[in-house]
RNA sequence: GCGGGCGUGAUGGAAUGGUAGACAUACCAGACUUAAAAUCUGUUGGGCCCUGUGCCCGUGUGGGUUCGAGUCCCACCGCCCGCACCA
């Protein structure tokens, strides 16, 4: 075969691996383990390129792992409950079952080609009985360890459709099908106690070292500890508010008491005044996410309650219920301090509220006017107004000071808190996992005996109406108490689908297992050595997984070691494409693909119609903007290997990639030429000649990309194999150096381009499969240069270079370097400053 | 609002605090060709003096640390992502 055609190439190799079965991961005593993991795919229906992007990578690594003689575990599944199925079967009919596995068999079909070095003998769908049966197993462990229970917490209503919305289909404070504003309405659900774990998780974020930095801070800040005081201020009335604050030391600025809208005292008031139920009801419009709370306008009730301040008893403070305040932190209710604290400033300008300083600027002492002062905790201020302290101090001594002044006094207690709150699993849907529990009229929720697991799903469900089909189910509700055996009803609710993903790496250790897991296999495999995916499960499915990693081993479902599953975390970017639009008569947009966009010399022009078309720069690849490339026709056009040599070229993985045409037909221009230059070797003969050039070049590239491999630096270790590519093309070594170098330069391609690489080595006659074959070592000795070129700078700036043999000294350095021409016109017969030598680096003269 | 990140030629990007722009795209020029495509070779940060082996400027903006800063520190500007029921 005298020309590159990925056709015939890449099903080849493909069939050549799965006879030699060598992705199949057994568990081999004699060899260190490596188990690489991708974030499993949702089953959309298609595959994109940002799939591409992140089983390419993890294909490379474990390529690579296997080539450096480990046995390595590379599974793939699919986390197949969720919404989009059951919105398909409301849109077009149909079961979400259906559609979920015919989109399964679609989309394996189209990666099947990438020739990923995939074990899919393990492959499962977490919408297998098999699976969530386990899940439900596992459900009733936690019940029994205590790490599950049931309260009342928000969602969003939409009062039209009566029936619970995600705050995906909440858009601008509506329900998306009715259109009807959204409430905030509490139902009793599932939660697990993930918040006893919180000072765990955030500890054992700092042993995490080959997870992103970006990754454990926002973790850290997610759980988000602090040190605060908590008090009660005393109600005129009689009782007490009990609040929490970070900021104790401001007490002397507190101009009034705030508590939640869902605050026990506020539920009291709404009860038996319809003035107060009316303005509850106004504060909670709108959805329920943090982002929607804290950016609403700002609302207020006075409840005409009065509470005094700790400091002073005839000082009387103000009651007033505020949207702002959440419940589910600390207390749910504060006290504000409007001088040193935006939020609380605005409320207070808004209601005429007092606002009081309690420290000032050093540098400009003025008092707050619309612009809350709140320095950063370690900058030194002026208190004008305090109780415990030095008039000047930081803001973290003058906590200390002040917390310790009210633990003495005994009015109040430094308590440590976190901002994570318990995980809410409740969801009012049918495409997901059912909870395994009974609600029995005489012995309250009981949990279903393990032996009838899988509590399967009902097929025979409709989507024709809002609402959860599980509640109107004629049967499938109805059960025996697993208890007493009376009628009972079945919980209705499933889990959320983040519980699922949170164990499923376990699982793989041991897909067909009995039990969730099998302890000998857990013990071998896990953890997962490489984790790879997209930045933006960097907080939940992270958290939880680690969560569930914890409660998996006191359960006795994974060993110690396993509490944190993921050693190494490497978060990928997206691919991102530009994006072409035309307007509609009303002036709309109105998106093409990019296969039907023509490039012309006045821009951008429709293919079809010549219409100009406006481009947007570039974003992440979506359906609704058109901006996809389809990896299936990539494949099809330029073959595998080109998509996954552009995918890991040009940008570092972490960051987004951009698509674009030209840069696809470079990768498969360039694979092309390695194709041909391995032809043209392959026809030499096998004379004898060595270029030492040639081979020091070939140490080099097996340095560098191994370096770049292995620090995930994919991006320039494919500049290395453009350089060395190039270096081969124009070597007049003999052909036994040339082969011996072009079979290195396959070996170094493979993870990234397999097929190609497997086609060379055979070519050149490499032995067995090249994927079988050991990593190439390069030779440090081969990569010394005797002489090395420095640079000499005068004041900092590069004016002249020196060839000098590479352990010279640094006194001959320097003399040598204060010969140089440029030197002695820049010293101009004055004696240099100061001469800095950096051995195989740099000279810096100082005039 | 809170939290996180990013910013380097026409473009994607490279650079353990040590020659800024590797490698690639695009453009331009040349070779091959009747021609085009393909392929191969070469040039290309901006400006100045232009005769160079010459000089000045240059990594979002402004300061700082350092013999030396794209890299470290501070402030600002711009863009992107997440915010607990999207997966």
């Amino acid at each position: 075969m005298s020309r590159y055609t990925a056709a015939d190439i890449e099903p080849k190799w493909q069939e050549a691996w799965d006879k030699a079965g060598i992705f199949t991961a057994t568990r081999d005593e004699s060899k260190p383990k490596y188990y690489v993991l991708e974030m499993f795919p949702y089953p959309s229906g298609r595959i994109h390129m940002g799939h591409v992007r992140n089983y390419t990578m993890g294909d490379v690594i474990s390529r690579y792992k296997s080539s450096c003689g480990f046995s390595v575990l590379h599974p793939m599944g699919w986390d197949a409950f969720g919404m989009p199925a059951e919105n398909a079967a409301m849109a077009q009919g149909g079961h979400p079952g259906t559609w979920t596995y015919d989109n399964i068999k679609t989309m394996k079909g189209q990666m099947k080609p990438l020739g990923l070095s995939i074990d899919w003998s393990r492959e499962f769908a977490t919408c297998d009985p098999e699976y969530y049966g386990q899940q439900q197993s596992m459900f009733i462990d936690f019940m029994e360890k205590g790490l599950v229970y049931r309260k009342n917490a928000t969602v969003n209503w939409d009062p039209v459709d009566m029936t619970v919305l995600a705050n995906e289909q909440v858009i601008d404070g509506c329900g998306w099908r009715s259109g009807a504003p959204v409430e905030r309405r509490e139902l009793t659900q599932w939660f697990f106690k993930i918040s006893d774990y919180s000072g765990e998780l955030l500890d054992a974020l700092d042993g995490l070292d080959n997870w992103p930095e970006k990754v454990r801070t926002m973790q850290a800040n997610w759980i988000g500890r602090s040190q605060g005081l908590q008090f009660s201020f005393e109600r005129t009335d009689g009782g007490g508010i009990e609040v929490y604050t970070t900021r104790p030391d401001t007490l002397m600025g507190a101009s009034f008491v705030g508590i939640s809208p869902d605050h026990p005292i506020s539920k009291a008031l709404e009860a038996e005044n319809p003035d107060v139920a009316a303005k509850l009801a106004e504060m909670r419009k709108g959805g329920s996410t943090e982002e929607a709370i804290e950016t609403a306008e700002k609302l207020g009730y006075d409840t005409g309650i009065r509470v005094r301040h700790p400091l002073n008893p005839e000082w009387e403070l103000p009651v007033w219920i505020a949207n702002f305040i959440l419940m589910d932190y600390g207390t749910g209710a504060i006290f504000a301090c409007p001088a040193h604290d935006q939020r609380d400033l605005d409320f207070c300008r808004k209601y005429d509220l007092p606002v009081v300083d309690t420290f000032l600027s050093l540098d400009d002492p003025k008092p707050v006017e619309n612009d809350a002062f709140v320095p950063p905790k370690t900058e030194k201020v002026k208190w004008v107004n305090h109780f415990a302290g030095p008039d000047e101090a930081t803001g973290e001594e003058a906590i200390d000071a002040t917390v310790k002044f009210a633990e003495e006094a005994g009015w109040g207690t430094g308590v440590e808190k976190f901002r994570l709150r318990d995980w809410g699993l409740s969801r009012q849907r049918y495409w997901g996992c059912p909870i395994p529990v009974v609600h029995c009229p005489d012995c309250g929720v009981v949990p279903e005996k393990k032996e009838n697991l899988p509590v399967k799903l009902p097929e025979d469900v409709t989507f024709d109406v809002p609402g959860n089909p599980l509640d109107r189910h004629p049967t499938w509700r109805d059960c025996a108490c697993p208890s007493c055996g009376k009628p009972a009803k079945r919980e209705t609710d499933t889990m959320d689908t983040f519980v699922d993903s949170s164990w499923y790496f376990a699982r793989f250790t041991s897909p067909n297992a009995e039990t969730p897991t099998d302890m000998d296999d857990a013990s071998y495999w896990m953890n997962v050595d490489q984790y790879i995916g997209g930045i933006e499960h960097a907080i939940l499915h992270l958290l939880y997984s680690r969560f569930f990693a914890r409660a998996m081993n006191i359960c006795g479902h994974l060993p110690d070691k396993a509490i944190e599953p993921f050693n190494a975390l490497f978060t990928q970017g997206m691919v991102t494409h530009e994006i072409y639009v035309t307007r509609d008569e009303n002036d709309r947009p109105v998106y093409h693909l990019p296969e039907d966009i023509e490039w012309t010399e006045n821009g951008a022009r429709l293919g079809a119609c010549g219409t100009e078309v406006e481009v947007i720069p570039s974003a992440k690849m979506s359906k609704s903007k058109k901006n996809v490339v389809d990896p299936a026709q990539i494949i099809s056009s330029f073959g595998a290997d080109t998509a996954r040599w552009f995918v890991l070229s040009d940008s570092p993985p972490e960051r987004d990639v951009e698509w674009t045409a030209s840069g696809a037909e470079a990768a498969a221009k360039h694979l092309a030429r390695v194709h041909a230059t391995a032809v043209k070797i392959a026809a030499m003969d096998d004379a004898e000649g060595d270029d030492i050039d040639l081979l020091r070049a070939m140490h080099k590239a097996i340095h560098d990309v191994t370096m770049g491999i292995e620090s995930f630096g994919f991006n320039a270790a494919i500049a290395k194999l453009y350089a060395f590519q190039n270096t081969i093309s124009k070597s007049k070594a003999g052909g036994k150096a040339q082969k011996q170098a072009m079979r290195t330069m396959a070996q170094l391609m493979s993870p990234m381009t397999p097929h190609l690489s497997e086609e060379v080595w055979s070519m050149l006659g490499g032995v067995g499969l090249i994927a079988q074959a050991p990593w190439p070592q390069a030779d440090d000795a081969m990569m010394v240069e005797d002489t090395v070129t420095l640079p000499i700078q005068i004041n900092g700036k590069r004016r002249a270079e020196i060839s000098v043999p590479k352990d010279m000294d640094k006194a001959e350095v320097e003399k040598r370097a204060l010969a140089e021409d440029a030197v002695v016109r820049a010293l101009d017969g004055k004696s240099p400053k100061k001469v800095i030598v950096v051995p195989g680096r740099i000279v810096n003269v100082v005039v």
